[in-house]
Parts: C-alpha cells; structure tokens; sequence
RNA sequence: GGUCCCUUCGUCUAAUGGUUAGGACUCAGCCCUUUCACGGCUGCAAUAGGGGUUCGAAUCCCCUAGGGAUCACCA
C-alpha cells in the first residue's frame, strides 16, 4: 500500500506544540512506509486565517525539518468542489436545505440538549425547499438515523456508536462557503490519502465525516487519533498554559532536535531505552506503539533532553545557533576562545540562551569585576593575584604550565588550591562559579589574563 | 447533562496471564573535585478502588470513582 499522510493545520494562530507533534507523527509514518508526507492549510474560515499564521506554521515546519517535500495545498483553493460536493448530496437526497435563522437554532440548540439529542431540523423532511427563493438557507447533511457505525482507529481501538447522536451537521454555510466538515472530507479524498493521523479532540468528528464518505462511496481511510497533549493541569494545552507556540521554545533556547525528540515521546515509545532523534525513529515508529492515554508536557524532561542534545552537537553547529541567536560579532581570536570553552559551558546550561550570561566576562576587554563586595575581596588580595600574574608571564603559555606555574606558587607559600581559586576565578570572571580556571586562563591568553590579575591598575582606571 | 475515550512511581513510559513491576526525568544522599557543572553509584517512589474469571491478573470481564475530549453556519 503506498501510504499517504498529511498534516492539515487551520492557520487560526501559531504553530501548536501539539500541532506540532502530529505533524510529526503524520511525517515519521510516511517515511516509515516511504510513502507521501503532505501539507494542507485548513483555510476554510476566512476571518480566522491569516497569512501570519500560515507563515509560522511553514516556519515551524522548517523549524522541526518535517516540511512537506511536495506543493502545499490551501482548502480555501478547492473551494468549489467542495461545493460541488454539497449540491450532489443536495441531489441524491442525501442532504437538504436547512432555513433556520439564528433565533431559531439556538431554541432548537437548548432543546436537544436539554433532552441529550442531537439537532434535528425541521426541514430535514420537508419538501417545500425550493419555494423560499430569498432566505438564506445551509446545507446540512441528512445523517443516518438508525443503525450504528464503527470505526477500527489504529491508536484507540474499534470504538461503535449509534447513529442516533449524529447531528445534521452544516456542509455549506449561508454563504455558499463550505465548512471544515465537508472540505477535510472532499480533500482527504482528493489527495488519495490513506492514513488520517490526527488529535483525539477529532474523534467524534470522525464518526460524521465518514457518513459522507460513505454516501458518496470513496475510500475509507484509516485512522489514528492521537492523545492529546495536557499541561499540568491536566487539561488539553491551551492559551491559558503557559509557552504553547513550538516557536516560543525555540526562543527560549531548545534545540529542534530536542523538541522533536520530546513530542515525540509524549505518546509514543519502542523501546524505551532512550531518546529518539529522527533518523532512529523513522526507522521505529510504529502507531500500535502510539499511547491512547493523552501525556503532561513536562518541561523537566524536555531540559533534560535538549541539554544532552547541546552536548553531542558539534560545537560549530551550538556556535553558529548562538551567535545568531545574539548577534554576536566576534573576532577570530574571541570565536576561538569561545567555542574552545563552549563544551564546557554547555555542561552547565540546559538552553543554550542562558550562555549569555557567559559572554561578559567572556568577551568585554575592558572587563572587570563591578560587584563591590567581590572588589573588597580582590583589592585585599591584590598582592597575590599579582604575584601570580607575574609568574603566569614569564611560563611557556600551555595547559600544562600553567598548571604547574599555579601548583608552585601554592607549594611556595603552603597553600591549597582552595585558597587561590575563589579569588582568581573572581578577578578572571567576576564569578563565584565557571569551568576549569586552568582552561581559562589559557584560553583567555597571557595578555588579558595579567590584565585582569593586575585588578587594582584595572580598578583605578574605570573609576576615573 | 448526552456521547465517546482514558487511568502503572510526582512526570514520560516498559512489562501483549507467571518479573523482587523495569527504565528515564525530577528529588535526596554519597563518590569524583579548584568552584559550578558533567560523570559514577545508591536511595525514595506506582499498577485508582471493589468484585469476578484463572493454579496464577498491571494484563481478561463487570461495577464504582476520578480525569479528559466533544456536543458551532470554528477547525
């Protein structure tokens, strides 16, 4: 079977992290079968789409390198065979004209739902439907009665209604639009897809949308519904929660690699042994392995994730993402210290936006410590830092003299490390805490690090 | 409220009738150590409750409880 997927978001607002994660699904089970990944913006509803938003799912899409490698499909271009569509259920009697007003409806709305029926219009059975040539009228659909439907969804199992509950559903509004009902139908189609992967919140959609499949007697294709995602409230993520747009992570400071990864698991798991980066999981990814139950979005877990994910990059790659990330504008020299210090910065980071608080002491040139407690402290132990400084200046800069330049002067005085390190790193960085003082002071170079040893000199000139 | 779905450590999950119910994250402790991290080791912690079926149930069935989704001329 040649599989075809296809991730059909409604451009209403931004990318959706659970958007997201079923666009991510849909894409692995096409590769999977090596069958066709598409993309269709749902822009049925022209008040609530906008150019914006289809904007920042192609961005998203990018984002995450699950873009569709064929055209994507607008439904608001399809428009007329939807319509099409309508007008022959129209004929076969398969639908019918519904004139109810907005009054009306709402009665209509609070009566069934008071009895716990779904809407039955009266011009379901009525035949005068042509003399009303001047009112606005929809299309609704004449959804069987009786009976039952059962629908086989490869993720929540065989799941029977009875036909009872369908409501005559609108498939062309008052405006000759067509709603998302019938498109999503008439395109899915269309597009000859096979799989329809998608969130739970559309299963009971589904038991509707199949009656029109079955009227016009098209393929049925299969269908996954997949748990939703819940926010520790364990309720379906929503804009009261706090970050759901995928690119708020990204500006937050997460890898694309490390969000794929962790939607991914959000659901899904073949071996649970450890984290599924794209290439394992297109080769794994099966949707009986797919969780009914819907998961929280933990952002614990995604830390721990994107953090490991920092540290197997290259570090060119981590280099280029943060320079871009803060328009850094380095010279040769300051790039090279960087990214030489970049593997061990990253072990203490779990975005890497947070590096920027590295960057000061990293790169200023006139850099000083400016916290005044810590100024007492390195003026009193002027002296030493110095002394220090001066031994640094006559060794062979290498790790290992360094090192060594540092172990004698402790020797020398019958001091411990632990004596010299708070102050120098200090004086260094202006920090209680950074990675090794050995690398950095090898990385800064002889000339900055005597600079910065020299605190009184530098101290005086700022106060000026 | 009607309909449908779900329920294994706090979280994500493994275990398709037989395991001391496993792993990961978080948390705690220890080790390593020039600080902070990394890393290593150890620990805390779960089958929602009640009935069945069975030699044997997290797993199959029923009931209860809790949670969720949906009920638009939105998608």
């Amino acid at each position: 079977m040649n599989v075809v997927t296809r991730f059909a978001p409604s451009p209403s607002g931004y990318l959706h992290i659970g958007g997201a994660r079923t666009a991510i699904f849909n894409y692995l089970f096409a590769k999977k079968h090596s069958g066709k990944y598409l993309v269709r913006i749902e822009d049925t509803d022209k008040k609530r789409s906008s150019e914006k938003a289809i904007e920042a799912i192609h961005k998203g899409l990018s984002w995450l390198n699950i873009n569709s490698e064929y055209e994507i499909i607008y439904q608001s271009q399809n428009f007329s065979s939807h319509i099409k569509i309508a007008y022959e259920l129209l004929e076969k009697n398969l639908a019918y004209k519904c004139f109810l007003n907005s009054n009306e409806l709402q009665e209509l709305r609070l009566k069934s739902r008071e009895k716990g029926i779904p809407i039955k219009s009266p011009w379901r059975n009525r035949k005068d439907q042509n003399e009303d040539k001047n009112r606005e009228f929809v299309i609704r659909l004449k959804m069987p009665s009786e009976g039952t439907t059962t629908i086989d969804d490869i993720v929540q199992g065989t799941v029977t209604i009875k036909n009872e509950i369908l409501d005559d559903m609108v498939i062309l509004r008052s405006d000759n639009t067509p709603t998302y009902m019938l498109s999503s139908v008439v395109d899915d189609n269309n597009m000859g897809i096979t799989h329809i992967i998608r969130g739970d919140d559309h299963f009971n959609n589904a038991f509707r949308q199949i009656q029109i499949i079955k009227y016009l007697n098209w393929n049925i294709p299969y269908y996954a519904h997949i748990p939703l995602i819940h926010g520790t409230d364990g309720a379906k993520l929503s804009k009261r929660h706090n970050a759901t747009s995928l690119f708020a992570y990204k500006d937050l400071g997460y890898t694309s690699e490390a969000m794929f990864s962790y939607l991914l698991q959000l659901g899904w798991s073949a071996k649970n042994d450890e984290d599924y980066f794209v290439d394992r999981a297109t080769k794994l990814f099966t949707l009986e392995k797919v969780n009914k139950s819907p998961a929280k979005f933990d952002l614990k877990k995604l830390n721990n994730i994107n953090s490991k994910n920092l540290n197997n990059m290259k570090v060119s790659d981590v280099y280029n993402l943060v320079a871009n990330r803060f328009q850094l504008q380095l010279n040769d020299d300051e790039k090279k210290r960087f990214i030489a210090l970049l593997p061990e910065l990253l072990k203490r980071v779990q975005v890497y936006t947070d590096l920027e608080k590295e960057f000061d002491w990293l790169f200023q040139k006139d850099f000083f410590c400016k916290d005044k407690n810590n100024q007492i402290e390195l003026q009193k132990n002027n002296l030493m830092l110095i002394e220090i400084g001066t031994n640094l200046k006559k060794c062979k800069w290498s790790i290992e003299n360094i090192k060594n330049c540092l172990n004698q002067y402790i020797l020398k005085n019958s001091l411990t490390f632990k004596d010299i390190g708070p102050i120098l790193r200090m004086a260094l960085t202006g920090k209680t805490t950074s990675p090794d003082l050995v690398s950095i002071i090898y990385e800064l170079g002889c000339t900055i690090t005597l600079n910065r040893l020299n605190y009184n000199y530098q101290y005086k000139i700022k106060s000026k």
